[in-house]
DNA sequence: GAGCTTCGTCGAATCATTTCGAAAGGCACC
DNA sequence: GGTGCCTTTCGAAATGATTCGACGAAGCTC
């Protein structure tokens, strides 16, 4: 078993206290005597206990981070989520207690009440979670990501309504009057997601803007669900030249299956996408995109955690606006129709 | 602030040693304060402080995770692991604190000598890692994910020289002798991670026992990537006719890039996959595919590490079998050559 | 009804740490 | 040489739980 700070003082000839103070620097120690501490805990690879410690710091040093894992869906950004969340929490010396608890509400009360966490991050929050309001109840400091019902919840997230209306003015831009939107899984709407939503109205009101029309289907990220999702689109409108692919796990598909179908990008068709950026440039062509930033959502989130834990004053509210970055996979649109080939 | 256990004791006119036993069953309590008691900790919610309760049983309720995440890259199944490790941990009552130091070494014993967790699963271990012998030196239990040059750890593996065998046995059995195999990023064989090798050596050893040819490239997973990669194959070997595939972020493209280069599959090329059900099952036509069990090889060191941490002996070795699924993508060897369109 | 066991509860000790108050020692100053 | 101050260290209290030993009150036997 592990060395007590009690061993430590033994070998090193002092008290409890003393090597308390050694570790902590709150009162100030002789030179001679903090080397010999150091010397011992170094020896003995002494770390405080951290049970210990938490009864009277009340502190812990860890925080949790709680979203429903579902995964075959949506892996690529959620995985960046949990790996941004990780390696941002160490910058802060804060180590990550996953939640996974389908609603979430039990695993956070619990954790908090029993002291093991310092602040909770909670992702995918939905339009009324049951949650947000357990947060705000809670003794400790909370974080949303995403846009919570709520004026107390410190909150970052990415601006999807801008991503959505971004996408369509890039197209309308080019001279597309004809643009398609391919969403995600079907189910994804109907749990009300927000962000799903959000997009999607977006690009909507963009095209009314715009006075271009738009179509939009869901689709199932499997090569049947794009193939089903690409011909309700291509049955609603024919004459579609643009096409906004939010649904990260079906963009490559998206991308060969109209190819097959005879469209080339970016001649007959344009895409734009809302992705990852590794994602839109492991395709050929590599794809315009709107780049999602979970890393820099989940680094943020962490931040704004850490700042509530040390009691400094974080902003209520932080959206990140969305920005394009122009590949290969859209152009001007066609002079003349040449599709309809397939 | 969480109430404690002098709270409770106080509302309900009992001491906190009486709620203590009401909470633990440990003695028996009259049924009359046994309610009184339950009223009070439900009233005030209370749980016991997880580190003081620590500091007196030694255990935590939480084991750690380490696992380097790499995003991008390998998204789908290290997903999985570490879903299916949450989901099973919850099973056991268990909370996970993840660990993602790169090496690992220097957190795992941080958290061991603090007394954070009551034992750690470690994912991906090479051939020669470091944190098998520091596993060994500690007094935490702990499990491996892996197969490590051991033999006194716990540990559960894939058994992926036979799911390379039975690749080659299925596809020489269908009458195929011309086989390729299409394996992960060339960085995966350069940090000799153990099962893309043995894999591969299981896919050869296969091949020379059953007398067929064997050709085989590393794929990165983007469009150019499994473009270059199958040049290479059919370069080596223009008369190949079976793909064995295990890289999951290239197999839809590979399936795709080749039906666009003239290959009808199976009827010209016969493809089996090594890979998630799920992701086998996304794809038309649905991939024959040695299921990758990585739920289950989770599952498995949850069980085996909980088993560890109640002081029940464990199998040191558990090695599963892999199975494959006949699925749509692989058939009988064409009766007459009709490829090289492309 | 005295002595015994059994049941239910309590107080005190224990765990590993932090932190407050104070003690011990050295030095300067008058 | 006594007083006061500063530096450095120690002892003890406190934190929130668990658990052991003990104690009082019933219930039983003879």
């Amino acid at each position: 078993m592990p060395a007590t700070i009690a061993d430590v003082a033994k070998r090193a000839g002092v008290s409890a206290s003393t090597v308390s103070y050694v570790l902590s620097g709150n009162r100030p120690i002789s030179e001679a005597t903090r080397r010999r501490v150091e010397e011992s805990i170094a020896a003995l690879q002494f770390r405080p206990h951290a049970g210990a410690r938490s009864i009277r710091t009340r502190t812990t040093g860890v925080i949790a981070m709680a979203t429903p894992l579902i995964y075959g869906l949506h892996n690529q950004v959620q995985m960046q989520f949990v790996a941004a969340t990780l390696a941002r929490a160490r910058v802060h010396g804060l180590r990550v207690l996953m939640l996974t608890d389908d609603d979430g509400q039990a695993e956070i009360r619990d954790v908090v009440n029993r002291a093991m966490v310092d602040g909770v991050i909670v992702m995918e929050v939905r339009q009324h979670d049951l949650r947000v309001p357990l947060l705000e109840s809670l003794s400790r400091p909370a974080v949303v990501i995403g846009t919570p019902v709520s004026d107390s919840l410190v909150h970052v997230d990415f601006d999807f309504t801008a991503a959505g209306e971004g996408c369509v003015d890039h197209l309308a831009g080019l001279g597309h009057r004809h643009l398609g939107y391919l969403g995600q899984s079907p189910e994804t709407f109907e749990l009300e997601t927000s962000y799903a939503l959000r997009t999607r109205d977006g690009f909507f009101a963009a095209c009314a803007r715009a006075s271009v029309s738009g179509v939009w289907s869901p689709c199932e990220p499997t090569t049947e669900g794009v193939s089903a999702a690409l011909d309700a689109l291509l049955r609603e409108d024919p004459d579609l030249t643009g096409l906004v692919v939010y649904q990260e796990s079906a963009l490559a598909m998206v991308l060969e299956q109209m190819q097959r179908r005879g469209y080339a990008i970016p001649q007959d068709l344009s895409v734009v996408a809302i992705c990852p950026d590794e994602l839109a440039t492991s395709i050929v062509p590599h794809v315009t995109a709107m780049s999602l930033p979970a890393e820099e959502l989940a680094s943020l989130a962490v931040d704004r955690l850490a700042g509530l834990i040390a009691e400094r004053d974080q902003p209520l509210r932080t959206i990140l606006p969305p920005s394009i970055a122009s590949r290969d996979s859209a152009g001007p649109v066609p002079p003349r129709r040449r599709r309809r080939r397939a």
